[in-house]
RNA sequence: GGAGCGGUAGUUCAGCUGGUUAGAACGCCUGCCUGUCACGUAGGAGGUCGCGGGUUCGAGUCCCGUCCGCUCCGCCA
């Protein structure tokens, strides 16, 4: 393989290339996605590539010797508006009438249960219309798995297995599962997808600081019902100048911070930007429960709302790391866990309305539900999410099998009967004759193949990938088409 | 939808507060050298400074708009 490397990637004798082919690009990456079939001439790409079909085989393999059966659903399926944005595809033969690509088999596979495929995987090419990240491309393909008759353990155990032998085919290993519920992921790192390759935790203040300060800072957000107070504490380094402090705010605003205050403890006490407002004895209540040592600084954000302080502490958190190096040499060590317990439903600031959090098809916790008062945030879901370094591996959950309980949570997510009757009325439908408790998980195989090629850029484990912006460079795509294959398709272009 | 960074020779970049003919390195072409191996050496070609407009006596440089790439926020059931 090694030679095979070598000898394809020194194949630029014919024509002077556009830029130079060797493993530590220079060229731009605009540039190379435009040749792309010169870039993928560099070894890393060619092994990133060859990960890639290790991984994918190691897959096939795992759920084939557990007795899965992979069963292709369809690409060219009905327009689902809820979540992301669908990809459409125009029906010649009905005129006015689109077709969507699958942003995922969801409702496909839990029909094959009711089918009797008790045991399915697919390894799936899915689509979102969404705007891109380093991690995202607009299609992306997927790990699907779905099983009848289970619990979360049998859950847990397929898919761990399935993820060692993958590590362990492509000479890696993966180390033991945590499990962390929603809650405490959020309360300890920030994150419903912490990345565990290092230490630094949040320490909570707000009930350390009830009552005790007239800092109206902290006291109007502990005035709010659900006003949240932590801190992040930087292990001792050089003193921090105030500069970078202030970059320290900027970045905690962008998060919707109001504003950051800092404590640091020197051979010479304690100081802080709240000095005027804290009492000597607060302050060190605090350095206290931050278990700050001399040279320490901590990092204290607050915000009337529990998920969105959480949030701004869990950024500072990885500023923190990206500043202190900390993963730096930690791209193949892996910290896998499973996080749990997520809230069933989650409100939409803008709407008012609640959101599914994971899909509307996920069971909540029975006794949630049965219990049920008028407070949604409180009902948990039957869904758990993969986390491997910072990234969204996967989730699933086990799902709704009740067509009384799906049109129920339909109706608290404000479907009218007749949108669910028209949305997934062959869905409800299906349940009608006996349909098995199911539940199942998605994985991207993308950011798998990310993590074990060890890079932070989806483009690298990808072939032909897209822009940012959407765009295929190579092939100069989107592009637009012959007016006789719009007039085909009774379609007008306007503005 | 929003923010930041970038776009100058084939490639990677420099170009300070606006000021003659826009530079370097690598690559490319020609000659010389031939125990060289990041060869050396002498010379050469190569630029609508992303695009459009504006300010100015004068714009790569300042202003406005726009396109492209990357990163991030929103978004991603």
């Amino acid at each position: 393989i090694e030679i095979l490397i070598e000898s394809i990637y020194v194949l630029n004798e014919s024509e002077v290339t556009p830029f130079v082919v060797e493993e530590e690009v220079k060229a731009n990456e605009d540039l190379r996605l435009k040749y792309r079939y010169l870039d993928l001439r560099r070894p890393s790409l060619q092994k990133n590539l060859m990960t890639r079909h290790r991984v994918t085989k190691s897959i096939r393999d795992h759920f084939d010797s557990r007795g899965f059966i992979e069963v292709e659903t369809p690409m060219l399926m009905k327009a689902t508006p809820e979540g992301a944005r669908d990809f459409l595809v125009p029906s010649r033969l009905h005129h006015g009438e689109f077709y969507a690509l699958p942003q995922s088999p969801q409702i496909y596979k839990q029909i094959l249960m009711v089918a009797g495929l008790d045991k399915y995987f697919q390894i799936v090419k899915c689509f979102r219309d969404e705007d891109l990240r380093a991690d995202r491309q607009p299609e992306f393909t997927q790990l699907d798995v779905e099983m009848s008759f289970p619990d979360e353990e049998m859950v847990y155990d397929v898919m761990e297995s399935c993820l060692r032998k993958v590590w362990s085919d492509v000479g890696l290993t993966l180390p033991e599962f945590q499990r962390y519920s929603y809650k405490e992921a959020m309360e300890r790192y920030g994150s419903d997808k912490p990345d565990l390759r290092y230490e630094v935790e949040i320490t909570m203040l707000t009930e350390m600081l009830r009552g005790k300060t007239d800092f109206k800072v902290f006291n109007d957000v502990l005035q709010k019902k659900q006003g949240t107070i932590g801190a992040i504490v930087v292990p001792g380094r050089a003193p921090w100048p105030r500069k970078q402090i202030d970059e320290m705010t900027d970045h905690a605003r962008k998060y919707g911070a109001g504003g950051l205050v800092w404590i640091k403890k020197t051979t010479e006490g304690l100081d802080s930007s709240a000095k005027k407002f804290l009492t000597p004895e607060l302050m060190g209540e605090i350095a206290d429960a931050c278990k700050m040592n001399e040279g320490d600084i901590a990092f204290i954000a607050c915000h009337e709302k529990w998920s969105r302080a959480c949030t701004i502490l869990g950024a500072l958190r990885i500023e923190v790391a990206k500043r202190l190096e900390l993963t730096k040499g930690k791209e193949f060590e892996f910290a896998p866990l499973w996080v749990l317990n997520f809230p069933m439903f989650e409100l939409d600031e803008e709407s008012g309305n609640f959101n599914a959090m994971h899909h509307p098809f996920t069971s909540p916790v029975v006794d949630d539900w049965e219990n049920k008062t008028h407070d949604l945030a409180a009902i948990r879901a039957r869904a758990y999410d993969i986390v491997v370094n910072g990234y969204e591996l996967g989730s699933g959950s086990i799902r709704i099998h009740d067509r009384k309980l799906q049109s129920e949570v339909f109706d608290m997510l404000g479907l009218s009967k007749e949108e669910q009757e028209k949305k997934f009325g062959f869905m409800l439908n299906a349940f009608r004759y006996g349909a098995p408790p199911h539940g199942g998980m998605a994985l991207g195989i993308d950011r798998i193949c990310m993590l074990t090629c060890g890079t932070s850029d989806i483009r690298d484990v990808v072939a032909f990938p897209k822009t940012t912006s959407m765009q295929g460079l190579m092939e100069d795509c989107p592009s637009t088409i012959d007016p006789r294959q719009l007039a085909e398709l009774k379609i007008n272009v306007v503005g």
